[in-house]
DNA sequence: CGTGCCTTTGAGAAATATCAAAGCCTGTGG
DNA sequence: CCACAGGCTTTGATATTTCTCAAAGGCACG
């Protein structure tokens, strides 16, 4: 099957290519669909490869030796992940799982080195993620050191929602299924707490959420909560 | 003041360069005293130059929004640091201060680049070095989010001690100045459990402290209480 | 049309922060 | 060389947040 090297006329890493280096690039993929719950990479795998996420949504994750999960962080389509390689990592750090269904393009980790040498502007592109990630990173750090889980909570929903959110009628919509339990993995903290929370809120008409599905109402008033 | 290039010759980023090229990193160098207290750049400068300690200890904290302070890490001699630039970033993310006295070698950013072209080994061991960092702070998160005050501050001391310990009569002193505040900083925690904390470990013989100083005098149980 | 998640809500328990006060080092300046 | 100011530490009492335990109802998909 071969892949339209239009694919990656908009993705940062790609942009600066020309047509011939783009379908080089493609030429050397291979191309994954995952479907919704399964995992594209687990911890502690070796990093035998990095991904590009065409289409769908990632949800990286990792346990603790108890066995609680910590969900790190989302992935929107058009993004690098599981580049392990470039911080010098061969195992990867955490697992990947597909919450959508998932199209991916997935070369092998020795190509990684090429890459960077080859393709202008694809190690800047790729750096400036892992910077994005790190201060992301530092963030999260802040939060679970010096806030609440209502404030923690009320931010990684509007998180979702500015990463992920696709406008609808009633407001912005969080563009995958999400549950409590979810939100609470990211938060540090327990679904029977974010379920009052979310309750609270949409009381108060900030939020409306059916079944696993999160809209929006009030973006500023969802603000407000997180300080 | 001419610099002697023994300084850079058991430090990983410089390892492997010749006695000229040392010569030459040095020449390019500038070098910074910096007194107990006293900040080496602050949270939101421009990222003018990168670092690397030569001797003492540097503590790397951030403000959030409301004043209150979360302590990142500390580096202990021989590290890089300071390398927003590595990541693509134009600020510097954080404040580093020293603890202690510190001797520091600093190299504008504009030559970032020619050192990572340059020198041999140099850009392996700095994104080693930052691959570490993303390790560490991924660690950070999982313990913010999943275990408690107690658990937290002892993985705390604990990390202190291995990394910044030195032998003493009665066991392994931290290398520099701790105070309670200090801890609960590290631990998005408050200076008062930290204090009934090191109170009890005090009574049953685990650690031991005098003012600002903290000595191990069971790394085994302390272990323990980490999880 | 029932089984397995998902959600809600209450009650009580546990962890930790906050408030308050007092005592203790130590480095400094007179 | 002493006294004292300012930071550091301890500890009790109380308040607050959040978790844990428990139970029941709801939705969706096979």
């Amino acid at each position: 099957m071969k892949l339209d090297p239009s694919l990656l006329q908009n993705l940062p890493p790609f942009e600066r290519l020309n047509a011939a280096d783009r379908q080089e690039v493609l030429d050397l993929a291979r191309i994954r669909r995952v479907l919704p719950g399964k995992s594209v990479f687990e911890e502690g795998m070796d990093a035998t490869h990095f991904h590009l996420l065409l289409d769908g949504h990632i949800r990286v994750e990792r346990l603790n030796p108890e066995g609680e999960k910590v969900i790190s962080l989302h992935i929107p389509p058009g993004q690098l992940f599981g580049i392990a390689r470039a911080l010098g990592r061969d195992i990867y750090p955490a697992t990947a799982l597909a919450v959508t269904e998932c199209l991916i393009l997935v070369w092998p980790t020795a190509l990684w080195e090429t890459f960077v040498e080859r393709y202008d502007g694809f190690s800047t592109e790729a750096y400036k993620v892992v910077g994005n990630r790190v201060s992301e990173m530092n963030n999260r750090i802040m939060e679970l050191a010096t806030q609440h889980v209502e404030q923690r909570v009320a931010r990684a929903i509007l998180r979702l929602m500015q990463q992920h959110g696709r406008d609808s009628e009633i407001g912005t919509q969080i563009a995958f299924p999400v549950t409590r339990k979810v939100i609470s993995e990211m938060t540090g903290s327990t679904l029977h707490t974010v379920s009052r929370l979310l309750s609270r809120w949409e009381r108060q008409r900030i939020v409306q959420s059916q079944h696993r599905h999160i809209f929006v109402l009030d973006e500023g008033r969802l603000e407000k909560l997180t300080h």
